[in-house]
DNA sequence: CAGTTATTTCAGTAATTACTGAAATTACCG
DNA sequence: CGGTAATTTCAGTAATTACTGAAATAACTG
């Protein structure tokens, strides 16, 4: 790892460290906190120079980046290199997770779950296991329908909703005074 | 794997599977989903014999379970073996996951962060990286006293949250009319 | 279209993580 | 206490995942 000012060196190996915490690998997580701070793009050369890494590594690791859209390639002018950086909007990225990781984390289960409750239930242990699955199918989709939600907020609602933090509960209180919203299941 | 009902087999593989990206392993995973679709509560034994796994692997991980607090320990009238089932309520379950979630993947990097932002940054390379570590400290203080505020919220309250959906963008079109929260940034 | 530069693929290997059986420990019982 | 039943620990091994260098492919350039 060169010439890398230490705040910004642990910063990355603190993301390398976090990475099969958050499901991705050392190499990935540090490539992406290395362009994270960085002002300017970066090309796969100049990233394995600064984290030491091989130059198939970063490829490879770049691609994953761009299966989880957290970079964006560009070409500078005269050079056919390719260049990769983060988004700069940190609600952008935020987002982007939350959409790639209901993709990958809750989707799959969400189609078994459904699937399965297709079956009819006949002895208890089914009966039991059904309602089971009926439950967790039940709030994966309240969470999946929450984060469409959140996912189709303009970029000011999303501000404030964020701002908001512990006044949503008193939101909800007014609800009731108010009454806007109809007494159906939400959907 | 013995004596399972087909639907229920499916299940606990698919949790097996998935568990690689939820952050568990396999046997973590599975033992999960079998304790979860579970009518009785069960000992390590009979877990271990259901899903063909050693018993100091389910030993292991239903310690794993106990960090997560997913699992719960209780014992049998005259019976001194340990048993585990998972809780009744899908919520209490989901707030589990997310305050352990929080502290796994969140709070680790929120320390690091702040302990960065007290450098003082002299170059500008500095300074940038500065600004970008600011971003992302602010957002994850943000998400985290969102999850904070979901995590003290009454049962009923996060009932009618959920329930709300995509509504949620239609209470804060209301805010400007009623005024009920000041001007002040949340936190 | 030959030469050059950049990227990707992939087989082999390194590193890490998961799992097992045996031994140690703990908890209870008379 | 000595004996038994249960759980945990841990060293060794298996399985999986990550990484590398070499070769293949692709993309541009004159």
């Amino acid at each position: 790892m060169k010439d890398l000012d230490p705040t910004i060196q642990s910063f990355i190996l603190h993301f390398g460290e976090m990475g099969s915490r958050w499901g991705i690998n050392r190499t990935v997580g540090q490539i992406y906190a290395l362009l994270y701070v960085s002002e300017a793009p970066m090309n796969a050369e100049q990233i394995s120079d600064k984290l030491s890494l091989s130059r198939s590594n970063v490829s490879m690791s770049l691609k994953e980046l761009q299966s989880w859209r957290l970079v964006t390639l560009q070409h500078l002018p005269g050079d056919r290199k390719d260049y990769f950086s983060t988004p700069e909007d940190i609600l952008d990225i935020a987002l982007t997770l939350l959409e790639e990781r209901r993709k990958r984390e809750l989707d799959p289960t969400l189609t078994l779950l459904r699937q399965s409750l297709l079956e009819e239930p006949k002895t208890d242990e089914q009966k039991h296991a059904h309602k089971r699955l009926q439950d967790m199918c039940g709030l994966m989709e309240q969470v999946s329908d929450w984060s469409d939600d959140l996912l189709r907020l303009s970029r000011s609602d999303l501000e404030l909703l964020l701002r908001f933090g512990n006044k949503v509960p008193r939101l909800l209180e007014m609800k009731d005074k108010l009454s806007i919203m109809g007494k159906k299941k939400g959907g």
